[in-house]
DNA sequence: CAGTGAGCGAGCTTCCGCTTGACTT
């Protein structure tokens, strides 16, 4: 039996643990916070200094119970939970929870879980820092009391179920601000110099010698001129400068730069990254991911300059420890780096794999030498124009260093071409002219930010931490709050102009190029901006990006015993308190009106307006229209904004759906829907194709659309009584047959295939998900399917159980025999609503209200 | 894949930080 008890935050953790300390030890783990500020609204008792009311988390009163008959049968307990600020108060909530002192427990920390570190923390325990749980404390109840009067508000005065907090509503204003930058940002052409030289390089090949002007020309005009000064002109090389250049490596990953890393070197959202580096944790493969600290233990930057020297030789070897700067770290861990870095790849799925080789190249690089480079700049005189000159560049690579594993990417895409090595020059040689050109460029707006990009800002500014990054992006984007989304958009053509000077003539061509593509990039939605102005405008401190820094330091304060959490508290929350009242009583309900114009014709005024439905053009205002008269309006498309759209796309909005006629009597429409553009014919939807404009789609064009569309649908033979139909789609021929498209390959002949050959085509698939498919309906979404613990209902995505039999689990013979209604009252029993069409919106009339009701109701007074 | 759009009504929603839950492809 074991002596002691030890508590750490992390299962995974308390595993490596008790193999470090024996058998007098038991390890266990909190699973995090035990407990929690009540759910409700009365938690925080504020006229009664802001006496908090904690309860223990739903799901962790298991974890409690485990905890608690440990303590029975131990000596002593040690509390081992993280060295910050939460980790201390997780450690006061045990002790509260447990029924131990938190004036004797035995409190230790360690920063890196190595036998070394472990060993001397428990030589040296302490006590609970009741100080630095205060100022937990503090954290806590400032950001209950923020975040639920902030959310209050809102659910009076733009629409109920809407959030706002400390961290999620300056995250949507910095998407926000960025928008405005962007749309604010007026793009300058300008021209740029380039010019080519045929030079003679080591082995005596003609090889072009790059070389661009060093100022940008502001106009077509100017660029002419340059290049008509240039015709006839001597280029002679007047100086050659070599400058050596180092470049280091960064440091290990924190959970901030590992998300931006694996964003752009592997397209991973940090969601994706998160969960990901979760896997490699619990398997043992990596330190915890939850960090901001960039600092290795000295036992790992041992065994990492021994890899590296044992995979590259020792001058690759340089040993650094890296020193912290982000606002707000607590650094209660490790960087992430692979717990043992012999391992250069690992076991796993291919993202842990790809993941897990990032982080190794990264830990890796961080303790290997500088690279050396050799930076080469040319310039080059134009007789014809004194003190302009021409530039050339050049780089040579002298010593890679930790340029052999790793390279950081980044963020911005710009042209960051790689210069490569010149060939050999002289000072005072003639360079032989082959042409020069003057290119149109432009100047580019800033870029939206990424989901990790967005993290990098919001860590800089010490806003959340990393455990609630990844969540945080998740809340501004989430269905419902929908304040930010994220985005692909097309990119327009753009024309540009180029001159060219070659064999003393000046030519001009005008070219094409895609600008604005975007992929994956964050855009405020019209509530998020119309959220995160209004909460601006009332709560400027809060959104202040500032704020957070200032309470830090006031919590720091209460951690240092300096100031007391309470105080603390009052001195932020009563003034804070006074405005939500105030906002609560008096603001307007923000509608973002924005006169576009009058309608022709009408005279109405056209304008945009935030509804409690979302953004909408409306057409006519209550004064214009004649009584009994209401004013039209229209939902604004997906990537369209009342902030930025104007009248001819407003008015476009109205002139869809239209019915363009009747075909076999059924009525033909045009619309565009959440899907896009499409032809309506009676029930039945076909999408227009993409980049054909609905507006010019005639009756004519429609009935074509019909039927193709109808070609494809005629079944053109069928199999167990389902219809087999065919034809060519995204991914090129298929054949669909009981909702399931199957692909056709390239040796049949999709115009004269046989029934035979596409039944032969069916059970191939069929075969190969033979394990799946059991029973399908094909209109109703739902299919029966074998899994591997047993057969389970499919609904539209969800996976739902079967009923029991007898209290056993069904046979997949047995599930097989249900017949849909069946199937139907099942998934009734677990999805709710599942087939309401739509919600019954008729109320039954409204109950005699209560006398507590009816009290509430006397006690409002409209302003 | 359209229509709703104001405000009321009754009672719901909401924060930030720590952790991993779990029955299915």
């Amino acid at each position: 039996m074991s002596k002691n008890l030890l508590i750490v935050e992390s299962p995974a953790k308390a595993k490596t643990i008790e193999k470090f300390l024996g058998k007098d030890f038991a390890v266990r783990s909190s699973y995090g916070h035990v407990r929690d500020l009540d759910k409700g609204n009365q938690a925080v008792d504020v006229k009664n200094g802001f006496s908090p009311k904690y309860t223990i988390s739903p799901e962790k009163h298991k974890v409690v119970k485990e905890l608690k008959d440990w303590v029975k049968k131990v000596d002593e307990v040690w509390l081992a939970t993280d060295e910050d600020r939460e980790g201390e108060a997780i450690s006061w909530h045990l002790c509260e929870v447990l029924g131990l002192d938190p004036k004797s427990t035995k409190r230790i920390v360690f920063r890196e879980i190595t036998k070394p570190a472990i060993e001397k923390a428990v030589q040296q325990p302490r006590t609970v820092d009741l100080n630095l749980v205060n100022a937990q404390q503090a954290r806590r109840v400032l950001d209950r009391l923020v975040g639920f009067e902030l959310s209050e508000i809102l659910w009076k005065k733009v629409k109920g179920k809407l959030s706002a907090g400390r961290v999620q509503s300056v995250a949507v204003k910095l998407v926000v601000e960025k928008e405005r930058e962007i749309n604010s940002f007026k793009s300058e052409a300008y021209f740029k110099i380039e010019a080519l030289f045929d030079v003679k390089n080591e082995q005596g090949r003609t090889v072009s010698l790059k070389a661009e002007g060093t100022d940008r020309i502001k106009t077509e005009m100017d660029a002419e001129t340059f290049l008509k000064k240039c015709i006839g002109a001597a280029y002679k090389i007047q100086s050659i400068d070599v400058k050596p250049l180092k470049r280091r490596p960064t440091a290990p990953f924190t959970t901030s730069t590992i998300q931006q890393e694996a964003s752009r070197k592997l397209g991973f959202s940090v969601n994706r990254t998160m969960v990901t580096a979760q896997k490699l944790y619990e398997a043992g493969f990596i330190t915890y991911m939850r960090t901001d600290s960039i600092n290795l233990s000295e036992t790992a930057i041992a065994s990492i300059s021994q890899e590296i020297e044992k995979l590259f030789g020792k001058k690759y070897v340089e040993v650094r420890r890296f020193k912290g700067k982000s606002a707000n770290a607590q650094e209660a861990h490790e960087a992430i780096r692979p717990t043992y870095i012999e391992n250069q790849t690992v076991p796993g799925d291919r993202d842990e794999k790809r993941l897990y080789e990032l982080i190794w190249k990264r830990t890796i690089a961080s303790q290997m030498a500088d690279a050396e480079l050799e930076k080469t700049v040319v310039d080059i005189g134009i007789s014809t124009q004194p003190g302009v000159s021409l530039q050339a560049e050049g780089e040579v690579l002298k010593f890679d260093g930790f340029l052999k594993v790793y390279l950081e990417s980044n963020d911005d895409d710009e042209e960051d071409e790689a210069q490569g090595v010149l060939p050999p020059l002289k000072v005072g040689q003639v360079l032989p002219f082959n042409q020069m050109k003057a290119t149109e460029r432009f100047t580019r707006p800033p870029s939206r930010y990424s989901e990790a990009g967005l993290v990098k800002k919001l860590e800089e500014l010490g806003i959340g931490r990393p455990s609630t990054y990844a969540p945080t992006i998740s809340k501004i984007m989430e269905e419902g709050r929908g304040y930010v989304v994220k985005e692909n958009r097309d990119g327009a053509p753009r024309a540009f102009r180029e001159l060219t000077l070659k064999d003393a003539q000046i030519s001009k061509k005008e070219l094409s190029e895609m600008t604005g593509v975007i992929k994956g990039r964050l855009f405020p939605t019209d509530m998020g901006s119309t959220v995160s102005d209004f909460l601006d405008q009332h709560f400027d401190k809060i959104m202040d990006y500032k704020f957070t820094a200032e309470i830090e330091k006031l919590f720091d304060d209460i951690a240092a015993g300096s100031r007391e959490w309470t105080e603390m508290l009052g001195t932020f929350y009563w003034p804070f308190h006074e405005i939500v009242e105030e906002t609560m009583a008096n603001a307007d309900r923000p509608t973002r009106e924005r006169i576009l114009g009058k309608e022709e014709g009408t005279g109405y005024s056209v304008l945009t307006r935030m509804t409690r439905l979302g953004p909408v053009v409306q057409i006519g205002t209550p004064e214009e229209l004649i009584p009994g008269e209401k004013p039209r309006y229209a939902n604004l498309k997906p990537g369209q904004s009342i902030e930025t759209i104007e009248m001819e796309e407003a008015m476009k909005l109205f002139e869809l759906p239209k019915i363009l006629g009747d075909y076999r009597s059924q009525e033909v429409a045009v619309g565009t829907g959440r899907y896009g553009p499409y032809v309506r014919f009676g029930e039945k939807f076909i999408s227009i194709p993409k980049g054909e404009d609905p507006l010019s789609v005639t009756l004519e064009r429609a009935l074509e659309l019909i039927e193709e569309r109808e070609k494809v649908d005629a079944p053109v033979a069928s199999y167990k009584g389902f219809p087999i139909t065919k034809g060519t789609g995204r991914f090129g021929p298929f054949i669909k047959w009981n909702d399931t498209f199957i692909n056709v390959p390239k040796k049949y002949n999709l115009e004269t295939l046989t029934p035979e050959e596409m039944h032969e085509l069916i059970e191939g698939k069929m075969e190969k998900e033979a394990n799946r498919y059991i029973q399908n309906w094909p209109d109703e979404k739902i299919s029966i399917e074998n899994g591997r613990w047993g057969p389970f209902i499919r609904f539209k995505k969800d996976m739902l159980k079967l009923p029991r039999l007898d209290g056993q689990k069904m046979s997949p013979e047995d599930a097989a025999l249900l017949s849909l209604e069946d199937v139907k009252k099942t998934i009734e029993e677990q999805v709710p609503d599942a087939f309401a069409k739509k919600a019954p919106v008729k109320k039954a009339p409204a109950k005699k209200a209560a006398p507590k009701a009816a009290a509430a109701k006397g006690a409002k007074v409209k302003k």
